[in-house]
This record gives structure tokens, C-alpha cells and sequence, in this order.
DNA sequence: ATCACTGCTGGGAGCGCTCCCACGCGCTCT
DNA sequence: AGAGCGCGTGGGAGCGCTCCCAGCAGTGAT
């Protein structure tokens, strides 16, 4: 790491600087750092070590000037800091980008939007086409910032499409074969009257687990019963208060699917209250596979999302996306970008 | 935010566009973007006017270049991600930096250390100048990393110097206030053959915790006693290896100060073995305050670090020194940068 | 021997900004 | 009336790269 002072005082060497010790042009180190084919092997080799011997260092800035691109990308995250530490799926997500990024020069940029001051920085940040790319987690389905990163012309990829036909390239974990070997799982213990807490319905992902439970049912010959289908929204609270409406108009269930594992800890407080046991009197499975999922008594069965291989996956799509629409322009209307869907896995314990 | 295109199809106006709407130099419309104070007020209107139709924001690469800084600072963290997740400190500490720089155009950059590959990504990043300065946060006493960043020439803070002639500015909580006030408190509720386990001893920080006890025994006329001290490493089971060596030397101790609340939940489950009852038997307090203080029964008093507070008086300090420090150039050996300690404060709970 | 044609190479022309020098204007002070 | 000053201003000269075109050899086909 020699870094030897010259020229005007103190700056780093420079391109010019590495060509004139090499013996060469500029414009043949710049292939050289870049990594172009057509240059010999003899001119590399000495230009990589006119590199070594001055210690230079691309400018960043000169480069992102001069190509128009800037080697960075964004993870947006719509949260405020406090539940992006709070949430173990930012870390998990964290994990994979982190992951896809190592062995590439793109560097991560990571952007709190949870207020509107901070949208707000985060749109001109994006209009200054600060980042080559972004990658949007857990966007809510009224959210118009994916709408604004994808009128900028910015590639994009969104973790959870947020409809059937989202324009964006996003990365999915399977939420319909979750439900649906969640609730499977359940009927292959012999339950018949499984209810299900389901998600906030305006979240697709959750639509998603409450049609899978259905599939389930269908396929297993079992009539559906829409009194065993009661709404949640992810809360404690509201696992409570539709498993105690459950309780109330079906008390003989024998099974409960929740769709988060959140909720299901909601839904067996009230359970317990009722005097129901877990899992003899009443199975549940929940969805996650979250830490309160482990720690809950007895443990729950939960359907588990691979949320660091999503963002692997993402920041792959990504960084392909970024790759091949190198002159910066709008994604032509009506063409759609590809959607990805990750498995999901069904982790039992004592709960079912 | 009206983004028109013009000239080379899509581009984003510059400022030369700007300055040909408004009908003045290119040197004017950089002068108002950057502030300037001699800048007419008519001529200033203009120019803003002419920004706000054509939505021109500028190019940050551009500038970086010509300007030779990158608005943008890095926040380095030696920890892998796992752990920075797992820990409230950086947490809170990155609140404080984000608060800081709420109302700057600063950009905050999040890189992580944890190993020796991103370890080499961090020397290459800060080798080629892509920040203006450096906030570390949780380094240990023998990381070469703050050297190197004084090396480099890039102004840092470091968040708990190493030692007690640090070179680089830094920011501390008063561990010294912090360790004399739980000891002092002890002293206040009766007790007289108060215990205390140590932090790690070459972290200068746990140091100076262990000093403050040791000032308020002599401010309150007590007699120190080589036996009551034991060292521990911050850690749960360092905790239960101190409590157990203390109890058998000491057995009549009446309060145990642990340089951490992880060492005092091991302190308490030796202590509860051996059956003393807290706080009746044995008072005892712990340092950090963490949620394991909140939740440990009983709820442990414990001293608190404005965590969130340093973060902003760091970012503050940083911000400080990029700006002063303009031409790039190495901190004239020999030259002490400001050391600035936060006052600690003893929070009270039923285990003293 | 002439003409492509291919494989490497050098260097000009910018990218969009900041910095700074020089200029013009309206004053005040001789 | 002329010199001197300061304020506001315009625009040249880069910052360190990438892109691209032209040029130069060497090769095989005509």
C-alpha cells in the first residue's frame, strides 16, 4: 500500500502518471484497469506494475464523470432505522446483498425513507443519479416510490412484487406454496378444521399464503368453510382478536395457520385463555420463522422465507440489470421484468 | 420535481444550461448553488428560479472532481454485520450520526470490517479518497485501522480513545464519572465491602470504569481492598468466573459493581446459586444499561452512555474538521486533536 | 505488389463542475 | 477630473477519467 507523493504536492498518482512510467498511452492503462481484452500481454504486464510501484488508485469520481455511471447501488429501505435494526429480515437481507456484492467493485449504499424528510432527500438523491441501481425491500403495495425510481429510469429490483403484474423485476419468496404446505402439513396430522388468520389482504404476499392454504384444502378433497378464514394484519393484537372471533364461531377447530409468526403469538394467548392446548387440543403453524417462532412455548412450526438468498438473488438481477441498459434510459412501456420466485421451507416443532 | 429533458436526448440540465436560462455566467449559477454570499439578490432569484423550472440538481461526481471531496463520510464498524445487527450500541450510535447530518448534504456511508477481505476493500476505499472523513466506532486497543486512516491523511473520530494520550479526536462517554457514580450510589444505600469485576483491563475505557470505583472508595473514606477486585472481560462467563473467585475470597461482600450488565447477569446467577439474595444480601450494578438491565430480575441498576448523544457530537466534530481541514494534507505530527467526554448517568432499578 | 483486414496502440475530446483571474461598474477620496 | 477601491460578474483552465477514432504494423488474399 505505497502511496508516493508527487507532482503537485501530495495527490495520489494519476492515470497520466502510471502511462508515462509504463512507457504507454493513456487510453492502454485505462484498458489495463478495466480489464479489456485487447491489450498483450507484455503491455499489461508492465503497466500492472507501474500500478504497484506507484500505489495508484482509480479516481472514483473522474470515472463516474467520465462513464456516466457511478458503481454503487442503493438498498432502500422505507423504514425508519429504529425497525430496520428491530426486524431480523433487513439483517438477513443485508447479509445477501452484502454477499452478491463481494467480489464486485459495486460498492452499497444503505437509505433510511421511514419519513417524509428523508423520502424526500432520498428522491433527489436519485434524481442526481447518485446510485446505478436500487434495490427496494418490503414496500408497501401504496408506496409510489418504486412508480418514481422506475419513471427516473433507474434499474430496479423490488423484494415482493406488489400485484400479479408488477412492472419491476422483482425477487419473491414462494408465498402461495408456503401457505399451501403449511396448511398440508396440518392435514397430513390428521387436522380437518384448520383455520387461518391471515395476513393484511392489500400486502400480495399475504393473498398469496392465504391462497395457498386454500389450494391445500382443495387438493386434500376437505370443503372449504369461510368461517374458519378470518382477516389479521401481522400484529400481536390482531392475532388475538380474530383468533378469539374464531374461537367464537368454529370452537370445535382443530388446527390454526397464521400468517406471521407474530400473529399466531397473538393467536395463542387467546387459545391458552380459552383453555386449548398446543398442540394436542389445537395445532399452529405460523409464518417466518422468526426468532419468536424458536422462542415461543411450546416452539412454533413455521413456514421459513430465504430472505438472505432473496437478496443475493436481487442484487444479482440487479447488477445484470445495471450491466446491459448501459445507455440510461426508460424501460420501454409494457415490457416486463422478470420475476423471480425463491422456495420456501417448512421448519416443525412442537407447535403442530 | 420536473425532470425535462433537453439537448443530448434524456441528460439532466447542467449548469451551464441553468446559467443560460437565467441569463448569466456558469460562475454565478455555481455561486448560488454553493451559497455564496456575493451574489446579488436579483441575479440569486434568477437563478433559482431557473433551477426550479428545469429541476437541476447537480452532478455529484462532477463536483467531487473539480472540488476534490465527496460529501460523504464513512461510518467503519470492525464488526461483522451479524454482530452490528445484534448490538443496540451501533443502533443508537447510528441514529446520532444520522441526526447529525440530518441538515447536511453529507452522504453517510456504512462499511463494515468484520474480516480481513473487507478489511483490504476498507484500506483500497480509503486509499483512493472516496470520503471525506472517517467516524470509527468500537475499535480495539491493537486495530492498525486508525492508524492507517491517520496515514492516509483523512480526518476521523474515534468513538472511545485507545489510550489516554490518543491521537485522533475522539468522542467518549465519562467512564471515569460512570464507574465512581455506581460505586458511589452503593456507598450511599450502606454498603461498605463493595466487589467489582472488571472490563477487559487493555481496553482503556473498562480501565477507567475500574479507576472511578476505586475514587469513590477514597472520596468516601474507604479503605481499598485488593480482594474485592477481580478481572472479568465483559463477558457473561467472565462474569461467573470473577463472582465465583470473589465469594470465596470475599464471602461477606455486600455489592458487586460489574464493568458491564452481561458480566453482572453472569455475577447474578452465581450469586442466586450460592443463595444471596438481590438486593438484600448483595446490591449490585451493572454499566451499559442494555435491554438484558431492563429485563433481568430483578431489573438491574445500571450506568448509561448517551450513545446516541456521541454519535452526533462525532458527526459533528467530523464534520467539523473535513471543513477546516480543506487541502488535503496530514495532521502536523505532534498535533492533539480534541478528546470530548459525555457525561454518564446512573439509572436506577430494584437491584441496589 | 496491392489491397483489405485484424490486433494493439496513442491521444484528442469531452464529462459537469469548481476555482480563480480579470473585467466593468459605481463609488469615494483626493 | 483622475485614481483607487470593492462588489458582482463572466468565462478560461483544469480535475482524472472514458470513449472513440485514427494510425501503425503485420498478415493473408488477390
Amino acid at each position: 500500500m505505497a502511496v508516493h507523493g508527487r507532482g503537485r504536492g501530495g495527490g495520489r498518482p494519476t492515470l497520466e502518471e502510471v502511462a508515462a512510467r509504463a512507457g504507454v498511452g493513456r487510453g492502454t492503462v485505462s484498458r489495463v484497469i478495466n480489464g479489456s481484452p485487447s491489450v498483450s500481454d507484455a503491455t499489461r504486464a508492465a503497466v500492472e506494475a507501474a500500478v504497484a510501484e506507484l500505489g495508484y488508485v482509480p479516481n472514483t469520481a473522474a470515472r463516474a464523470l467520465a462513464a456516466n455511471r457511478t458503481d454503487a447501488i442503493a438498498l432502500v429501505v422505507p423504514e425508519s432505522e429504529t425497525r430496520f435494526f428491530a426486524e431480523p429480515y433487513f439483517s438477513e437481507m443485508l447479509r445477501g446483498v452484502g454477499a452478491a456484492l463481494a467480489d464486485t467493485e459495486m460498492q452499497l449504499l444503505l437509505i433510511f425513507a421511514g419519513n417524509d424528510r428523508e423520502r424526500q432527500r432520498l428522491a433527489q438523491y436519485l434524481a442526481a443519479h447518485r446510485v446505478d441501481g436500487v434495490l427496494l425491500v418490503s414496500v408497501h403495495a401504496d408506496d409510489p416510490l418504486p412508480d418514481m425510481v422506475a419513471e427516473l429510469g433507474i434499474p430496479a429490483v423490488i423484494s415482493g412484487p406488489r400485484s400479479a403484474d408488477e412492472p419491476l423485476a422483482s425477487v419473491d419468496s414462494d408465498n402461495h406454496g408456503g401457505g399451501r404446505s403449511a396448511t398440508a402439513h396440518l392435514i397430513a396430522q390428521g387436522r380437518r378444521r384448520i383455520a387461518h388468520i391471515t395476513g393484511r389482504l392489500d400486502v400480495w404476499g399475504a393473498l398469496r399464503r392465504t391462497e395457498g392454504y386454500r389450494s391445500a384444502l382443495v387438493e386434500a378433497g376437505i370443503e372449504e368453510d369461510e368461517g374458519l378464514v378470518e382477516p389479521g394484519d401481522f400484529s400481536e393484537e390482531g392475532g388475538r382478536r380474530a383468533m378469539a372471533a374464531l374461537l367464537e364461531r368454529r370452537p370445535d377447530l382443530d388446527a390454526v395457520f397464521a400468517a406471521s409468526d407474530v400473529t399466531a403469538a397473538g393467536a395463542r394467548q387467546v387459545l391458552r385463555e380459552a383453555g386449548r392446548s398446543i398442540p394436542d387440543d389445537v395445532a399452529l403453524v405460523g409464518y417466518d420463522d422468526s426468532a419468536i417462532a424458536r422462542h415461543m412455548d411450546p416452539p412454533l412450526t413455521s413456514v421459513r422465507q430465504p430472505i438472505t438468498e432473496m437478496g443475493r438473488v436481487m442484487t444479482d438481477l440487479l447488477l445484470e440489470e445495471t450491466a446491459t441498459r448501459e445507455p440510461r434510459r426508460r424501460t420501454p412501456a409494457g415490457v416486463r421484468r422478470p420475476q423471480t420466485v425463491l422456495p420456501t421451507q417448512l421448519v416443525r416443532r412442537q407447535s403442530s
